[in-house]
DNA sequence: CGTTGAAGGACAAAGAAAGTCAAAGACAAA
DNA sequence: TTTGTCTTTGACTTTCTTTGTCCTTCAACG
């Protein structure tokens, strides 16, 4: 398994249904899973999103730490990503944001790919990029919308 | 033998009874069979289809992979959907085919729902008609293979 | 205060895959 | 022979991950 999926899954286990906020030790744990510390921030700025519902505070020096907080109701999330999502959007940033939702169980394995597929750049490639941008901007809005309903 | 006929077979090989996901390593793959990596790629769309009931993922980087995935049974009431569908299609009967299904059962409410808002006109306002219809279509089939993987 | 060591942060370079695309080759059908 | 389709190859691109080095912040201690 890829380090950083461990260093996610780690992350992760913290968490539990009465917990909403994981405080770790940057150098502990990237000694724990025998990596290097800043592999660590890869993979809270590449997984731990605030579209994906979380949000980061830390402290440097001694005693510092790194806190993780994730928002409690998993339509609310939803509801922001959709909100952030403007009104054109391009297939790699389409794909992270379902591939997140997914990896933070917002929405399930079945609904991600379905998103996925429409999402792909292949489907629309007889358009404008431009045009393809809207079109699945809309498309995944909608999509999402009707996951929560 | 033909180079792309072995290289399917050894994908085709892979699957067995009990598994409908086969993983592979572009590289690793290609290197076994005495190929370049890219004709790996080739045999997958031109053989592993949506029509074949096959489903592609991938990721690159790092402990990437190729994921193949495929319908569970051939004579699947979606699956002959799939293939009746042609390379357009309007929304009218989109949606019909959609309603249908759900109506049969053999799609849930929230997967219809999400069919729905995808295929729906309206999200197609910029681009021709017929243009809309091959993206539709190509979307719609996508779905569809998605939900029964 | 001022220094010092213990954190975490930022960023860039290197590495590891997979993707794209077009040119060339093979081969069958017209 | 020409034409069209399917296959093979390789060069180049993009994406994601790993690693390391240097920078900034902070608390404690004299």
């Amino acid at each position: 398994m890829k380090m950083s999926d461990m260093i996610a899954d780690m992350i992760l286990d913290m968490f539990d249904d009465s917990t909403s906020t994981v405080q770790i030790q940057r150098n502990d744990l990237a000694n724990q899973l025998g990596c290097v510390p800043s592999q660590i921030n890869y993979v809270i700025t590449s997984r731990f999103t605030p579209e994906a519902g979380y949000r980061i505070e830390s402290r440097r020096g001694g005693g510092g730490y790194i806190l993780i907080s994730r928002a409690e109701s998993k339509d609310n999330v939803i509801m922001s990503l959709i909100n952030s999502i403007g009104n054109s959007i391009d297939e790699r940033t389409a794909k992270a944001h379902i591939i997140n939702c997914n990896y933070q169980k917002l929405i399930s394995d079945k609904a991600a790919n379905m998103m996925l597929a429409v999402i792909a750049d292949n489907n629309f490639r007889d358009i404008p990029k431009e045009t393809a941008n809207i079109i699945r901007a809309k498309q995944l809005k909608l999509m999402l919308l009707a996951y929560i309903n």
